[in-house]
DNA sequence: TGACAGGGGGTGT
DNA sequence: ACACCCCCTGTC
C-alpha cells in the first residue's frame, strides 16, 4: 500500500471565490482542451488535476454552474493561492473576451457565444514546456499518456511514501519531474514512456536547461518576441510549441499558436487558404490584436466541436 | 476478439 | 518535401 492522493484525506469543499458558473462542455474544455494534459474526468461533473506540486479536485455545481474545490488535508493550504494563479492568473476571462474584435467578426462571434467564460490557464512555465514537447504530431489521449507516464516513473511523490510505479496507476500519485530531474533520466527510459522521437528533444534540452541555471527563469521573464526567440533555439521547440508554451505557461496572451486545427480553421473561415502557418500567425496577431490568444483558443475549441459534430 | 492499416495539435534537415 | 517514432482508432 502506498500513500496516494485517494487514500488520504481531503479537506472539505471550499466555493471558488468568483460567482461566476461554468457550463459543463466550457469547463471540459478549459482544463482538457489541449492546454493542459494532467486532469481526468471523475463521475458527477468533477475533475482531478495535478499541476505543479499541487492535486485539486474541482466539482461543478449542477444547480448552478458554481465551482468548489478541495486537496489532501496537508497539501490544501499551499493548494489555494496555486489554484488562484492557475486558473484565475489571466484576468477574469469575461472582460479579457469581450475586448476582443468579436463586434467586427461573426465567426469569432460565434465562438464565444458558444465557450462562455473559456480562460487560458496560468501554469507552471518549466512542465508546460515540457508537455508541448511531447505533443509534436500527438493527439490529446497520447500526450496525457505520455506525460502520466513521465510522473509516475520520473516526478517525485504528491504525497510522502508513495513508490513509483511501472505503470500510471489510475489516479496521479507524482507530480511531473523538473527540467533537472530530467536531465538525470537517461535517453532510453525516456523512449520507455511512450515519447518516441520526442525522447531525444527532451534529453537534449533537459542538459542544455542543467547546463544554464536560470535559463528558463529568464525566459521567462522576457517580452514576448524575444522570450520565443530563446524557446526556439531549444531543440524540438518550433514557434508552435514555443508559442503555447508562452500563451498556456506564462500569461503571454499575444501568443498565437498555429497548428493544423487552427491553419485549418482560418483557412475555411477568414478565406486564408494557402497560406504558411508563419502567415496565419501573422495574420492572427494583427486581425485578433493584444489578445490573439484567447482569440486562438476560442476557435480551437470551436473547430473541434464541429469537427464532432460532423462526425 | 484480434489483426491490420492509416494517420496524427511538429520539428529538423 | 520527408523522415522521425509508435500509439490510438476505426475497420474488417
Amino acid at each position: 500500500m502506498s500513500s496516494s492522493p485517494d487514500s488520504a484525506a481531503w479537506s472539505a469543499w471550499r466555493r471558488w471565490p468568483e460567482e461566476m458558473s461554468v457550463a459543463p462542455h466550457v469547463l471540459a474544455e478549459t482544463l482538457d482542451g489541449g492546454q493542459s494534459f494532467r486532469w481526468q474526468r471523475e463521475p458527477g461533473d468533477r475533475w482531478l488535476g495535478v499541476f505543479g506540486g499541487h492535486v485539486v479536485r474541482l466539482r461543478r455545481d449542477p444547480a448552478d454552474g458554481t465551482l468548489s474545490w478541495s486537496a489532501p488535508a496537508p497539501l490544501a493550504a499551499s493548494a489555494a493561492p496555486a489554484l488562484t494563479r492557475y486558473l484565475d492568473g489571466n484576468g477574469d476571462p469575461r472582460a479579457l473576451a469581450d475586448t476582443l474584435p468579436w463586434r467586427s467578426d461573426a465567426h469569432l462571434a460565434r465562438c464565444l457565444a458558444a465557450f462562455p467564460g473559456l480562460r487560458i490557464l496560468r501554469q507552471p512555465f518549466g512542465e508546460t514546456l515540457l508537455g508541448f514537447l511531447c505533443s509534436a504530431t500527438k493527439q490529446i489521449v497520447q500526450i496525457k499518456q505520455m506525460v502520466a507516464l513521465l510522473a509516475e516513473r520520473h516526478g517525485a511523490p504528491l504525497l510522502p511514501g508513495a513508490a513509483s510505479a511501472a505503470r500510471p496507476p489510475p489516479f496521479p500519485t507524482h507530480r511531473l519531474p523538473t527540467w533537472p530531474e530530467l536531465a538525470a533520466v537517461p535517453e532510453a527510459e525516456l523512449r520507455g514512456c511512450l515519447l518516441g522521437f520526442r525522447a531525444r528533444y527532451i534529453a537534449q534540452t533537459a542538459r542544455f536547461l542543467a547546463a544554464h541555471p536560470g535559463w528558463l527563469e529568464e525566459t521567462e521573464s522576457l517580452p514576448y518576441a524575444a522570450a520565443k526567440e530563446r524557446l526556439c533555439t531549444l531543440p524540438g521547440v518550433g514557434e508552435k510549441v514555443a508559442d503555447c508554451t508562452l500563451l498556456f505557461g506564462a500569461g503571454r496572451l499575444e501568443a498565437f499558436p498555429v497548428d493544423v486545427w487552427i491553419l485549418r480553421a482560418m483557412a475555411a473561415r477568414y478565406g486564408l487558404q494557402g497560406w504558411t502557418p508563419a502567415q496565419v500567425a501573422h495574420f492572427g496577431r494583427v486581425h485578433f490584436g493584444p489578445l490573439a490568444g484567447l482569440a486562438q483558443q476560442y476557435l480551437f475549441a470551436c473547430e473541434r466541436q464541429a469537427a464532432r459534430a460532423g462526425a
